[in-house]
DNA sequence: CCCTGATTCGC
DNA sequence: GCGAATCAGG
């Protein structure tokens, strides 16, 4: 795997948003332990596990950490946990993890803010609230993307335990079966600009919240083309975020 | 079983 | 440094 300065980039940007290895290497096209492990070596905070290797000796040589276990001594300190500057995750699993067995999983509206809070940078969301007032016609999807995706959170902020799109088994959610390398991102990136811009530069209304660029960059930004109804992505961004589960598997890169 | 993430260790 | 293999919890 070449890990190039921009593969890098998004494997941390994927990751800051809380998306799982597996995700993260399916849309990068490698696979989980490759990205875990590049995490891990560019000690990108880590995610709550599921695990802790600890009590376990009976891996191949436990020399990891000693084993905490009973003994009272020398505490071995969370060190996995809080690495750099990280927020420390509670055990508590506020984890942002979110469309688990359903599947989709796609890049989120937020974005964190030098300030550290969470920001939804877009105008859907107000839309729909007006929509949810007035009309009550919202359909779920519509009105959970507001929900904030918790992991990004850098403080104590309480993140509402993202609800999630639920997928809504609408019938736009199909998918061919196995759909390529997810996505060629300089490929992808220009066209949908251009699209974007060409098609319409609609000011209000519903917008594609599909991010481009580096989340934290100046030229991070959200494709805004016109979402599919009940969506939060356009027709192509759509395609890459909604994976059958299933498929996602073998077509992996 | 499936999922998940973390560590190990040969390359 | 890389990532498959492996471990391990849910």
């Amino acid at each position: 795997m070449e890990w190039t300065d921009e593969t890098i980039a998004r494997l941390k940007a994927l990751w800051q948003e809380g998306l799982s290895t597996a995700e993260i290497g399916r849309q990068i096209g490698i696979t989980k332990n490759a990205v875990v492990g590049k995490a891990h070596r560019l000690s990108l905070p880590a995610r709550p596990s599921p695990i802790r290797r600890q009590g376990a000796a009976k891996a191949s040589a436990a020399k990891t950490t000693s084993d905490a276990g009973t003994s009272e001594e020398g505490k071995v300190a969370p060190q996995r946990v809080a690495k750099a500057g990280a927020p420390a995750q509670p055990e508590v699993d506020a984890s942002p993890r979110i469309a688990k067995t359903t599947d989709i999983r796609a890049p989120d509206v937020v974005e964190t803010g030098s300030a550290g809070v969470v920001v939804v940078t877009d105008a859907p969301v107000m839309v729909v609230e007006k929509v949810a007032k007035t009309e009550s016609v919202v359909e779920a999807s519509s009105h959970t993307e507001v929900a904030v995706v918790p992991g990004t959170i850098a403080h104590e902020e309480k993140p509402a335990p993202a609800l999630r799109p639920k997928p809504v088994a609408t019938s736009d959610d199909q998918r061919s079966t196995k759909t390529a390398p997810v996505n060629k991102p300089a490929a992808s990136r220009s066209a949908f600009r251009s699209i974007s811009s060409g098609l319409e530069p609609r000011r209000r209304g519903p917008s594609c919240c599909w991010p481009l660029g580096d989340p934290g960059t100046p030229e991070f930004h959200f494709c805004g083309a016109t979402p599919l109804p009940g969506k939060p992505y356009c027709a192509e961004h759509a395609a890459l975020a909604y994976v059958k589960l299933r498929d996602r598997r073998d077509n992996v890169a």
